[in-house]
DNA sequence: TATGTAAATGACCCAAAAGTCATTTACATA
DNA sequence: TATGTAAATGACTTTTGGGTCATTTACATA
């Protein structure tokens, strides 16, 4: 009966296993919950037996904190590129910024982190506070300072520059939660990208001093990221 | 040692159960959400033991689905209520309606629930869709309508209505969801009532189209609810 | 090729909480 | 006041899945 070759019944791969762990972890938890999340499915996706993970994580806990953190930390670098990127006035940078979220909404499972966070706050208020530092407060400090500065030059009507933040940003945030949780199936399947482009006109047409008065041309500027 | 007078235990209360362990219910879910809430709290919140729990709610999803339902009927009156008294233009309706909304998320347990429902959407997605169908896709559909009719009227600038609805109400649900999932003690803790003032004067510039240019007089009416 | 070590396994343990039910007790009725 | 019934109880059972550990096995090293 053992037609086995001397195939090995599994490797050592002491290095390659976090982080295979956490991509199996990520499917698993972002699909069910941590509560309703099992580690021996964890395990299975990740090609290794459960008491394997617990060479590597402590509790169930760790681990799902190290997936969230890991996560968040694969999108601070795209938020740092982009802050380097900014240039020029709201007028041109709002329209881009906004497509470019909505592009980035779209093919990745930054959604539906989103919701893992929001649903797990009260289990776990300090990642709520980890993702607020690093993801939401980085781009609101940002969005915030470059309205004011744009209303130091006078580009900007008067008020309040985080609300101008919310305004802008609002949204598409909402729009990609709903999108997240009520399914692209819903009756208010919008496109994300038709969003951005119409709501960029919008906002920018109530914030702006009347001067630059120009109308996009183009509008089909939003960039996919794999 | 038996010092009791003849107060009876417990009381038959067989009609007013129900609503009572439903409203502690709702406590408890919203505070630890579904999994970690635990039916022993729920009873003792009630103020009966655990096994009265089943005379009423045959399991814990059950008794989960009933309260969202029950708290979904109770805003949707309201929802009804507000729909009647839309009248006028959309320059004088927007202002009322985000503050109105403001208010209400700030002395109401909607947040609470809207972060639950969203956290347990994976889980219950038929519950999301109730709440999609009661809440979100009424409302959304109630403006769309508006905007419509405005655009026909030529009050508002060509383009989806259904964008420009959450462009309306996009950034007060995003900073509804904000201070409920980071804390009023968050850096961007922003006066939601403030947020609704300055943003309706804000897409109402970007959407209309240049005719009624009345800025407002006086900026103090938002209405607290209670 | 022999051997030490540590990566990997999976059967097992056990705590926690959902769900059950025989018993108790309020109270409506006669 | 006696009595039937069903509301209420809480100790008990069951299930589920997180966490453990003695054992197996890959593989680096000599």
């Amino acid at each position: 009966m053992e037609l086995r070759d001397n195939q090995p019944k599994w490797n050592r791969r002491k290095d390659a296993r976090p982080a295979e762990i956490i991509e199996a972890a990520l499917h698993v938890f972002t699909e069910q919950g941590f509560a309703s999340a099992k580690l021996e499915e964890v395990a299975r996706r990740a090609g290794i037996a459960k008491g394997t993970l617990y060479r590597y994580f402590d509790t169930k806990e760790d681990l799902f904190r190290a997936v969230v953190q890991h996560a968040i930390a694969g999108n601070l670098q795209t938020i740092e590129q982009a802050a380097q990127a900014f240039q020029g006035s709201l007028r041109e940078l709002v329209p881009v910024l906004l497509t470019q979220i909505a592009g980035r909404m779209s093919n990745s499972r930054l959604p539906a982190l989103a919701r893992l966070v929001i649903g797990e706050s009260r289990v776990f208020p300090d990642l709520a506070r980890i993702w607020h530092d690093n993801v939401v407060a980085h781009v609101l400090r940002l969005l915030t300072s470059l309205i004011a500065e744009a209303q130091a030059r006078g580009e900007v009507r008067p008020g309040d520059p985080t609300a101008y933040a919310l305004s802008i940003v609002g949204p598409l945030v909402t729009g990609m939660l709903f999108s997240e949780v009520f399914g692209v199936a819903g009756p208010h399947a919008m496109s994300l990208a038709t969003l951005a482009v119409q709501h960029a006109e919008t906002v920018l047409r109530g914030m702006l001093l009347a001067a630059s008065e120009s109308s996009p041309k183009e509008e089909g500027n939003l960039q996919e990221i794999t």
